[in-house]
Parts: structure tokens; sequence; C-alpha cells
DNA sequence: GACAAATTAGGACGCGCGTCCTAGTTTCTT
DNA sequence: AAGAAACTAGGACGCGCGTCCTAATTTGTC
């Protein structure tokens, strides 16, 4: 019923430590105190903290996949969904001013102590990459459809950085409403050779 | 007189170590091994691991400072200033490709520490937020240079992201390129209500 | 050359970590 | 009801960490 196996139960407490506090600072205590059960019974479930760094990782995958298919399956134009993306900013803006991206900061983490999950880690980064370059290539970018969609996802992950970093959610809904307006600008007009310029 | 004095050759060993690894993950031992002197040496000089982030920090600070005044008393133009900003990305991109941006990476792990040096490492981003929107003003961007200083660091920080991640040189030039762009439109366009919009 | 101050070496400490084990309990199957 | 399988509890291990101490050595001063 409403019950959950303690396996979710682990893999989702250790997504939101990992999330919160990072990879290597969440102890295997911490996640087991979050569950309310015993460490014997969390290596029971998970022999390394690798192995449940890949099962986060596969959830946050998961997650993501259903959570664009479904953006892609509602009917929308293109240009709507991409606003949709663009607007996760200001849905999670309180999330994002105290722990940053969750994607952004996973993979600077990882790629610091260089761990074996980082390739893992980056499909997060490319389902968003590859989900946008189809909604671009639909909007008639064909040319530069993946040229928009890292512009678009380096964007947002500055603006999170920042927003961290500042402490600000104001400036989360400033920038959400330039990269909105970028965006009409390019679905406006049509096929391109290449992102080219904002006037400020 | 080529000769470092010990204490600077730690600080200087622990800002590389601090870039690579990160902080949490670089070790007192790490440092000595590196500088090639005993732990207890190393005591001497500094008690904590928080006395040697404070170190690392003011250190970067300082350099910080020493490129930004340098920049503004070579006398060029603001336009040109801002764009040595931008480069610096070029310039680095080796780096960032691997290590991502010293900055935001520092004030990421920081965050999700909750480490109370926090304040501190933001003061980076804050120089530099400073010295751009001194230079948007100089540019006659008075109403909205912080706002622009805000999008440009955001764009920054964005790209070095994600060049971490794809490992992709190229993507940092093409998105400088449309930063350069992007200011050289700031600068023709005077005075104007906000950053507005780039048409792709 | 003598004495103090600055510097260096290297080991000791306690703690928390990831890991591993074994014994107990619950749940499932028939 | 019985036996197997799934699950849980809680302690033990070795290691590396940040920290701290004391003794040796170098450097500076008169």
């Amino acid at each position: 019923m409403g019950e959950k196996t303690t396996r979710d139960q682990i893999v989702e407490a250790a997504d939101q430590l990992f999330y919160r506090q990072g990879y290597e600072p969440t102890s295997f205590a911490d996640i087991a105190d979050a569950v309310q059960i015993s460490r014997g019974n969390f290596y029971y479930h998970f022999k390394t903290k690798d192995e449940i760094l890949g099962a986060v990782i596969d959830l946050r995958l998961a997650n993501t996949r259903k959570m664009l298919e479904q953006w892609e399956s509602e009917g929308e134009q293109p240009e709507a969904r991409i606003r949709r993306f663009i607007n996760i900013l200001v849905t999670n803006r309180a999330k994002i001013k105290r722990y940053g991206c969750p994607v952004g900061t996973l993979c600077v983490e990882l790629a610091k102590l260089d761990h074996a999950s980082q390739a893992e880690a980056n499909k997060l980064f490319t389902l968003f990459r590859c989900w946008l370059r189809r909604q671009f290539t639909l909007l008639g970018r064909k040319t530069d459809a993946d040229d928009l969609a890292m512009h678009l996802l380096a964007r947002s992950q500055g603006v999170a950085t920042l927003a961290n970093a500042f402490h600000d959610e104001k400036f989360i809904k400033q920038e959400v409403k330039q990269m909105c307006d970028w965006l009409s600008a390019c679905a406006g007009s049509g096929v391109r050779a290449k992102p080219s310029v904002q006037s400020g």
C-alpha cells in the first residue's frame, strides 16, 4: 500500500542527503539515521557507498525521464515545453537557493573526486540536453538545435549557482524572464546559423 | 630570493589541491606531501583545516583584486575590460574542462558543507560582481549595471560547469563568442531598462 | 660561542568512517 | 506447522582523518 520498501526509503533518503550535504560528506550513518534503520540492515541492501550512489543516480534518471516524457505527451507546442524546462528554476527556487542545482552540484563533486560514477551522473545532463535539442529541432532550428540546448542548459546552471551563492531568489525570476524572452525570439526567427546575440 | 616561505608554499599547494580535489577530500597529509614537509611542521603554521582554507581564500581574493586592478589600470575602454573577463574562460579552458571554475566549485562545496567560511568565499564572486558593475556603469548602463554584471557572471559559471561535465573546450569558445557579441550589443545600446533578449 | 626564538620532524591520540560478520526475527511457500 | 528465504539488528575491524605534543634542529642576536 502506501508502504515503501526499505530499499526505496534508503535511496530516497540518500537522494535528499546527497543533494543537501553532498555525496562525500554524507555517511552511511546519516542515511541509516534518516530512515531509522540499523547500519547492518543498510548493509544488507547496499554493500558499498558507490552502490547507493548508483541507485540514487538511477532514481534521478528515471524521475527525470518520466518528467520529460510527461511534458512531451501533454500535447503542448515545443516552445511551451521548453518554457516548462526554464520554469523549473522558479518552481524549485527555494531549494536551489539553499542547495543549488541537484544535477550540476553532483556532477561538479564527482568530477573533483574523479569518481567512477561520473559518466553515469553526466547522463542527467545528457538527458536534458537531448530533450531540449529535440524541442529546438521541432521549433525549426535544425542546424543549431544542440547549440541552443547547451546554451540554455548553461544559463540555467549559472543561474542556479549564483542564486545559491548570493542566496537570491529574485535573481532567478529575473533571469528566467530573460530566458523566456530569448526563447520567444528563438522560436520566432525560424532557421538560423547560430544562437547569436542579445542586445542587453 | 626565489625561495618562498614554507607558509606560502603550503597555501599555494592547498590552493591547487582544493581546486583539483575539493576542500573536504583534501587532507593535511595531501598538502604536506605536496610541499614535502612533515605534518608537525604543517601544524606549526596552521592549527586547523579551516585556518588554511581561510588563508587560501585570502590568497585568491588578493590575486583576483590584483588582476582586476591591473585590467583597470591599463587604460582600456570598459568594454575591452569586460571582454578580458569573458576571455578568462578561453585562457583557462584546459583547467576549466578538468576542474571547473575555481570560484564556483568552491562556493558550491562550502554551501553544501554549510561551512563557516562560506561568506568569505562568496566575496570572490562579489569582487567580480562589483568590478563588472563598475565597468557596465562606465559603459553608460547605470540603471541595470548590476543586473548585467550578474547576468554575465551566471553565464560564465554555466559555461564552466557544462564544459567540465561534458569535457568540451569547443563549447567554451562558442559561448565566449556569443558573450562577446552580447557585450557589443550592450555597449552599443546605451542606457536601457533591462538586460533583455537575444534572438538565437 | 651562547642563548633564545623560530622552525621542523615524527609519532600519538581519539574519532568516525566504510566495511563486514553473525545471530536473531519476520515473511513467504507449501 | 515447518522449513527456507528474506530481512533486520548491532557490534567489530582496520584505516585515515584532524589534532596535538614533545624533542630535535636551525636561525637570529649580542
